[in-house]
Order: C-alpha cells, then structure tokens, then sequence
DNA sequence: TTAGGGTTAG
C-alpha cells in the first residue's frame, strides 16, 4: 500500500497517532513522517515525540537498536510512559539488561513510575531470570500502591514462576484478594513452564470447583499437563468442551489437543483433529510429526514430512529437530541429509538443539565423519550435545574416541550428568576396557557427586559379562546396593550366551522370568546357551516352552532407505511388491559368499527343522533380504545402511563379512545396541557385540 | 500481562 506523502497532508491531526499506526509499515515510511516532524517543529510537542517513538520502539519490525534510542534520548523531559516505551524496547530485543539499566536511571532522575512500569520491567527481570531485582521490584510495587493492579501482580507471577519459584508464585497468588482469568492463566503458565504437571491439574480442578470462568489460554496449559501426565479423561474433556462451544477454530487450542492425544498414544485421533483444522500452519504440522514421533510410527511422520514438503509451509527449526529424530530411529540418513541441506540453504541458525539433533542423526545413521564435522561447527554446546557425541561414537565402536571426548568435556568446565556416564560407561563396554570401566563408575560419586543409578550399574554388568568376567558380574550384582532389575539380569544373560555360562546363564533367565513377563529373546538366549555347549535336547525343550506358554515373540525386521522410501523387511515374509526379485536376488548373494568359504551357522535357527530348512530359513533373516535388496537397488560402491530391530544373530553376522568382500561394499547396519561396520570381510566391532 | 510444536540412555 502506498503511503500518503506527508506533504499532502494539510494540516497534522490532532491525534497523529492513529495516522502513524495506521500508515508506518517499514523504517522508510517512518523516515518520511520523522522528517515531516521536524520541519514543521512539531516533534517538539511531547505528545507528538512519544506517538513517534512508540511506532520506532514497539510496532516497526526489524528497526536497528539506535534509531528508538536516538529518538529517546532528544527527548528534554521524558516521562513515565517514554521511560515505559524503551523499557518495553529493550525487553523486545532481547537487551533486558539494558532494560533495567534505563530503569534505574528512571528512579535516578525521579521519574515517578506508573503502573504500566512494572509490568514491563517485571518482564524483563523475567527474561534474565533476575529474582533478587524482581524481589526489590515487588516491594516498590507495595512501597507506590499498586500492590492490587492486577497487572503488576500478574508480572510478578510471572516473573517467580520464570525463576522455578513456583511456591512463591502460588504464595503471591494465594494472598491475592481478587483474581482474574490472566492470574490464574498466570499461575498455570508457571507451573507448566516449571514442569509442576500435577499441579495445574489440580489447580485446573480448584478452578472447577470454584465455579472460576476460564478461557482458551486456560485449556491449552491444561492440556499441555494433560498430555505429560496421560491424563486422558480430563484430555477428552476437554476435547468434548472445545466441541460444544465452538472453539474449533483456535489454532493454539487445536494444536494442544493434538499433542495432547499423540503424547496419551492417541495418534489416529490426533491426526483426525489435524486432517479437520480449516487452516494448518507451521506449529500444527510439528506438532503432528512430533506425535508420531513420540509414538515410535517414524515411518508415518517422515511420509507426512514429504506431504507437508508439496505445501508452502516453511518448517522451523522446531520441525526439523522432530523430522531429525525420526531420521535418526530409522537410520533414514537420505531424507535427513534433505534436512541438513535445508537448514544450510535457509540459513538457519546451528542452535545446541539443532546441532545436537543432527549429530545424533549422522552417529545414528553411522556416519561419524559429519557428526564430528556438525560437533566442531557449532557455535555453542551443552551437556545434550557432548552426550550425544559420547554416546554415538561408543555404539560404533569408536570408544577410546569417546572417552577423550569425554575427557576434553571435563576440561571445558562442562559438568557431566548421570547420562553422560551412561555413555561413558557404554563406550568401555562396547571396546572392552574393563578398568577403565571401573575407574568411571568408582569416579562418578567421588568426583562428581553423581550417584550411579540402576542404569549404571547395569553398564558395569555389561562390562564385566562381556569381557567373560562372568562370576564377577554376578557377585556385582548381589552386592548391588539397590535392587537388581530385569534389564540387569538380562544383560548377563546375553554376557552367558557370548561366553558359554550355562549356569549363571540358567539363574539369569530365572530373575528375568521372575522380575517380568520376558521377551521370547531371553528364552532364546538360553537355548542357544545350551546348543552352543551341545546341549540339543535342552534347547529344544527352552524352545518349545515359548510356544507352549505362548510368549510373543517380537518379529525380527530390518529397514532400508531407497529414496527417500523406507522399506522394511521381516524374515521370511513376502510383503514387499518386488518380493520375488528379492528373494532371487538373495539366493544368488548366499550362493557367492559360499563360493567364497562362507558357512552357515546354524545354531541361532528353529531346532526342530531339518538341516536344509533352517539353513534356508536363516537364509531369510531379514536383514539378509534388505541387503539383497540393495545391491540389487543401488550402484556398485554404494554403502548399504540397515537398520534392524533385534541384535544382529551370528550367521547374519558372519555372512555380512563375507558380503562386503565378495561384493566389494561397506554395510553398515545399526541394530538394537550398536553399530557394525562392515568392510573387506571383517567388521568394525570385531566379533565382540 | 496469560497460550500451541523439539534434543541425550537402557
């Protein structure tokens, strides 16, 4: 829209405010009326100055910080509300430092604050999470009288809520005579940005009890807690109230109920409500991809990455950390390259989180090359982005690497956490240096404070059982201070079946048995205990009692990436519309690698069925398809990455060596634990997994 | 003045 020139104006209005609102769109605009202002003298009305200045500070976008100042400070005699105008300023462009600068000034020249001041400095204190100025601000609130301007009171909540004092929060609230609805919404944006879930529940009860009218920014907090909580039924309420009274067409609101539903594992509800919003913008498309996230259905949020893609949605940041998690479970390092190269077109900014959430992508997808490179780019890093790095170059095998890693993590004064060794303690297990190991666990609480938690404990197990100290383990876990859990004993099981512990192997499967419904993994485990030892009979007898009890059995299933397509294979299946092709395609590969010397293990298959059956039933193993499946599918030299759900058997194992020489590629497939890069017929993990 | 989506392990 054109703007009147200023010339054309006879005579200014009265009121120039509603002109410059109305007119001033960009810093060019704004120029012209400055100008106009100063040649007809009227800048110097204060009235006239101050309209100039509010559209400078608060209402033109993208204005350089000097252009409000310098109008400011050509002011003879600012009042409060000028002083109010720039404090708002400062706050809005991050500079709430500034902020309480110019406030104190104010106090200094003896510029009585009025009580629009307060809230607008309150918010600034709020930004720096600067309590003890906030304390000091409260008690000029008393000390001018507007300990009952509802606003004022409300900033204050705000501003202890800001700082994690939510108790002085609902101490200030308590004692408050009168409450608005923006109090109470106050009061549960404190706590949901505290993370006091239960707590906005229950105020929200209290609210209904009260018989307090509440409004839309009341349900979204509400249904935020409702969603950490699984709180379904006060969730569905919700939903039920929206419905009646028409309120469908908040956005912010619809949004919450979808994040609400996908984090109760309602995600087809969810994405009905999504499929209904009249009008979906950039929020509400995360939100969608985040909940089949949240809800382990990657394969759905990535297939709605590619319809939001045919939009003109621009996803943010935020969107792509969730598209980038999705990746990262998948193994899906095409369509999260995409999201790297998006980000670098758009220019965006390599925050901590999105730094981070591609790290984890390329250690995920098991290249550790971009990860290191993302790592060192990044401007800023956290406890998150170091974790990460520890714990990704650890499940490849790298974990001398990640141990200095650690170590320069410590001498940058960067504090670890108990995650942080978990993946400490991981990337000893994973490369077998047991005192090292060790030396991690007694250093925790000595030198850090850190108490070792189950987890921990678990590593150590881990630790000890696979570098064969079995006995050890076990007396470790007797004398673990806290109780032993079912992932305990299950992680010595495994230690058992690697080193051929029948006893211990026996005792362990017991606990687990014992401590929950096991998986039919663990009984597996056994049995191949007892056919590793020659122990046939027992095996088949472990292996019958799966199905006599009925113990579900979790399906093997290995994924591919093939442009931007995730394809998934199950052993044996034929669901894959080029099955046939495949399961030609794996003959031929068996036939090869045989030729090579490669022989099949047949120990980990169905020990009821003949000698040929189980060797063309592992033969079927479906990573073996979705290896097949790229070599037919890809160029010579291409990597094949495979991402599967269990741990890697031995055979596939085996066969996977034999491959990557005789078909000149590397294979690197991510299972359950970690990573194994497979190249010129050995592996990265050296048989030790 | 108050409101919606995100990262690490086992």
């Amino acid at each position: 829209m054109a703007l009147t020139a200023p010339s054309a104006i006879p005579q200014f209005p009265d009121n120039p405010k509603t002109l410059i609102l109305k007119q001033c769109k960009t810093i060019k605009d704004l120029n012209q009326i400055h100008a106009h202002l100063i040649k007809t003298r009227l800048i110097h009305n204060p009235r006239v100055a101050e309209n100039l200045l509010e559209s400078a500070a608060i209402l033109i976008p993208d204005i350089p910080m000097d252009y409000p100042i310098s109008i400011f400070e050509k002011l003879e005699e600012p009042d409060s509300a000028a002083y109010n105008l720039m404090i708002r300023f400062f706050t809005l462009k991050q500079s709430p430092n500034e902020a309480i600068l110019l406030f104190n000034e104010m106090r200094e020249r003896s510029v009585r604050p009025d009580e629009f001041t307060f809230p607008c400095i309150l918010k600034a204190c709020s930004k720096l999470h600067a309590l003890k100025e906030g304390e000091q601000i409260h008690s000029l609130i008393m000390k001018y009288g507007f300990g009952s301007d509802g606003f004022a009171v409300n900033a204050l909540l705000g501003l202890f809520a800001s700082c994690g004092k939510v108790e002085v929060a609902r101490h200030v609230f308590d004692g408050m005579p009168e409450r608005s609805v923006v109090t109470w919404n106050s009061m549960f944006s404190g706590y949901t940005g505290s993370g006091c879930w239960e707590e906005v529940v229950g105020l929200f009860r209290k609210m209904l009890e009260m018989e307090v009218g509440f409004d839309e920014v009341t349900l979204v907090c509400v249904l935020k807690a409702c969603g950490r909580l699984a709180e379904i039924e006060l969730g569905e309420w919700i939903h039920e109230y929206v419905e009646a009274n028409g309120l469908k067409g908040n956005p912010a609101l619809v949004t919450s109920l979808v994040d609400m539903y996908s984090k109760c594992g309602r995600v087809d509800t969810a994405r009905r409500l999504f499929d209904e919003m009249p009008r979906r913008d950039f929020v509400a498309w995360s939100a969608m991809i985040s909940g089949y996230g949240q809800a382990s259905r990657h394969r759905e949020a990535l297939e709605l990455v590619h319809v939001m893609q045919k939009t003109n949605i621009e996803p943010t940041e935020v969107t792509m950390v969730s598209i980038l998690f999705s990746c990262a479970v998948l193994g899906a390092l095409e369509t999260g390259k995409w999201v790297h190269s998006y980000v670098m077109k758009k220019r965006m900014k390599l925050t901590v989180t999105l730094g981070t959430a591609l790290m984890d992508l390329y250690l995920k997808c098991g290249s550790v090359g971009n990860a290191i490179e993302v790592f060192r780019k990044m401007p800023s890093k956290n406890v998150f982005s170091w974790t990460v790095l520890i714990q990704g170059l650890a499940n490849n095998g790298q974990g001398k690497k990640a141990i200095g890693f650690f170590h320069s993590m410590v001498e940058k004064n960067i504090t670890p956490n108990n995650v942080t060794f978990v993946a400490v303690l991981c990337a000893c297990s994973h490369a077998g240096l047991v005192d090292e190991g060790r030396g991690f666990f007694a250093s925790m609480d000595r030198d850090f404070g850190i108490e070792p938690m189950i987890e921990h404990y678990g590593c150590m197990v881990d630790i000890l059982g696979r570098a064969g100290c079995i006995e050890e383990a076990y007396q470790f876990i007797n004398n673990m201070p806290i109780q032993p859990n079912a992932v305990i004993w299950r992680t010595l099981l495994a230690s058992c079946r690697v080193h051929k512990n029948v006893e211990i192997g026996e005792r362990s499967l017991k606990n687990v048995v014992r401590l929950e419904s096991a998986h039919s993994g663990d009984h597996i485990l056994l049995s191949n205990i007892y056919a590793s030892v020659g122990r046939l009979e027992d095996a088949v007898r472990v292996r019958n009692q799966i199905k006599e009890k009925g113990i579900k059995k979790m399906p093997g299933c290995s994924v591919i990436e093939m442009d931007g397509i995730i394809h998934e294979f199950f052993c044996e299946d034929n669901i894959h519309p080029d099955s046939e092709e495949i399961y030609n395609a794996t003959e031929n590969m068996m036939k090869k690698i045989k030729l090579a010397g490669y022989l099949p293990d047949t120990t980990g298959a169905r020990l009821d069925a003949e000698e040929d059956d189980k060797e063309s039933s592992i033969s079927h193993h479906s990573e073996k398809l979705a290896i097949a499946f790229g070599l037919i599918r890809t160029s010579p030299g291409t990597t094949i990455r495979i991402t599967k759900n269990l741990r890697v058997c031995m055979d596939c194992h085996n066969a996977t060596k034999m491959i990557s020489k005789v078909f000149d590629r590397e294979i690197v497939v991510r299972d359950r634990n970690r990573f194994h890069h497979f190249k010129d017929g050995s592996c990265s993990c050296n048989d030790y997994w």
